[in-house]
Order: C-alpha cells, then structure tokens, then sequence
DNA sequence: TGAAACTTTCAGAAATATTTGAACGTTAGA
DNA sequence: TCTAACGTTCAAATATTTCTGAAAGTTTCA
C-alpha cells in the first residue's frame, strides 16, 4: 500500500475507533495525524491536511493536551506555535488509561459509595439492592486498582504480568 | 438514604456512565432498572417506570440483548413478554468485555494489520510510520488477548491476578 | 376466522453534539 | 505606540443521534 494511502487509512480508522470511545471524531483525526508526522505541526498545518475550521482545530488541540497526550512546542524563531504527540505507544496507552480512570470510573465509584447506605420498608428490594451496589463497587474498586497500577507501571512489569496470565 | 431516592440516583448515574462510553443512556437505564429490579419487567412496566415511548424501550431492549446482558422470559400464562438482567457483577463485567473486544478492539486490530505492508519513496516518513503502526498492533493485540482471558476466566483467577498485581 | 393483545418498524420530530467562521484578544517587534 | 501575525472564543449553522407515536405485523385463542 502507498504512504499517502496507509496514512488516510490510520487517520481514518482512528477517528471512527474514538467515536466507538466517546472521543470525537476531529479529535481523534488530529492525534492520528500528530502520531503519523514526522516533524511538529501547526494550528495551520493541521486544518490544511485535515480540511477543518481553525476553531475546530484550535479547540480538539486543547483537548488533547487536556488529556496529556499531546504537547505544545516552540521554534526559534517562529512566532506560531507547534504540536507533537509523543511517539511512545506505551506510554500513550498508560496516560489514557489514568485519564479514562479518572474522568470515568472514579465518578462511578463515588456514587456506588453513596448507595450503600439506603434504607425502606420493601427488605428484600434494599438487600437485593445493596447487594447489587456493593458487588458493583468492589468490582470497581478493584478494576480501578489495577488500572492505577498499570498507569504507573513499566512495559516490563506489563510483560511479566503477560507471562503470568 | 431512601430507597426510591437511591434506586433513581442509580438509574441516573448508569445513565451517564453509559454516556460516557458511548452507550445510550436509555439503554443503559433500562439496563440499570431491569438490575435493580425483583421481578422480571415487561415492556408496559419499563415504559412507566422510565417515562420512555414504546418504541425506544423496545429498540433498547433489543441492543441490551445483542449485548447479551439482558433476557427475555416467558411467565405461564401471560401473553407479554418480560426482561431480566443478571445479576451476577462478574459475569457482567465478563460479558461487557466480550463484546467490547468483538466490536471496538478486533477492528482496529485488522486495520493495523492491513496497514504494515506500505511502501513509499520517503524512507523517513515510511519507516516512522510502520513503527508506529507495528508498536500499535503488538500492544492492540496483547491487550487483546488479556481481555480474552479475562472473559473466559473465573473469578478466582482475577482475585489470584490481583495478589500478584 | 376474527379480533384482542401484544411486538416491531420507521418516518419525522426533538435533542445533542460538532463544526464553522468571523469578531475579539494577545504578543512581539518595528 | 502601532500593527501584523497569530491564538481564542462563541453564536449560529450543520450534522448526528436519539426518541416518539402511529401504523403495520404477529401471535394466541375464542
């Protein structure tokens, strides 16, 4: 397959991946395009290859830097200011994982943590119901643990963990 | 807390948890009450409940049943049918697993595949990008096969991963 | 067979999310 | 200080997703 080719296609199925994760479809696109360059891009730049509003750039590149997987670069030189994504795919998938933990299910946790202490009449609704809650919350806290590990971790700790399994 | 309070601070909150993950929040409310619930529901009894036309609950309950979470029962001697969601919390987390590795992490495992045969004149750009495409397809696949693991095992084999975590 | 009791479908309406572009703000250097 | 070259903001336009409700389809049983 042709260069320009494969890198429509990664740019491509990036943007529908992010849309499977909640992530829109232009931030995804513009992540994709920054993993592929070779050398820092532009606000400009990147409407360019992309076809998109400067605004629309301008607000997706602050979100990937939002989400630490995108940072902001000065030449000597040049006023305008450029944009790189770190090129370290393990690195990338441990940041995303602290910040998918954080965003998301810390919040679950929190309010798994208010239901446990409900009260009424109907006994079986509330044990049934705290049962349920609180299997929730364990499960969680758990999946939670093991993700903060896995964010702090090292790619060699990830393959002896591999071997184990 | 009260448990008619609880039970909706549940059902909002699956609701925006599934937001999140690109989930529809009627899917994920239905889901939410037919967990919480004691009995098995019919369609009339969701509609009530979550204020929701005929339609909607019946589209919804159709995803919930391609996700495999949730069953459609028969009562002697009634005409309607009624919906159930287990309420195993391991099995759940178990078969949301499943289908998020069928539907989200297998497609663009293909596509990384598809994309390691490029060619092209600038030997810089080409390189680059097959590391990048090659590094994304080790780590696609290896958590993929994690993830397949984990929807097979049982749960003491999580707990045993834990210990070693 | 007919009709009541359901379920399913789907076109259009409503709600939400994304994108645009032009106005506004900021900064560096002449 | 002034202005060119940028970055930022946000109201309105557009696109996408979700939801509704009525019509059509299906099943059961008298």
């Amino acid at each position: 397959m042709e260069y320009s080719e494969a890198k429509d296609k990664f740019i491509k199925a990036w943007g529908t991946l992010g849309s499977n994760w909640g992530i829109n479809k232009a931030m995804a696109q513009i992540h994709a395009l920054l993993l592929v360059a070779t050398e820092p891009m532009s606000a400009e730049d990147i409407m360019e290859e992309l076809q998109m509003s400067r605004g629309n750039v301008n607000m997706n590149l602050r979100a990937l830097m939002d989400w630490g997987i995108v940072k902001k670069e000065h030449k000597v030189g040049e006023r305008k200011e450029f944009f790189t994504a770190g090129k370290d795919v393990w690195e990338l998938a441990k940041q995303v994982s602290r910040e998918r933990r954080r965003r998301e299910i810390e919040p679950i946790i929190q309010v798994l943590g208010e239901l446990q202490d409900v009260t009424g009449d109907n006994k079986k609704s509330v044990a049934e119901f705290k049962k349920l809650t609180s299997d929730l919350y364990d499960l969680s806290s758990k999946v939670d643990g093991m993700i903060e590990k896995f964010s702090k971790s090292d790619q060699t700790w990830f393959y002896k963990l591999l071997m184990k399994i």
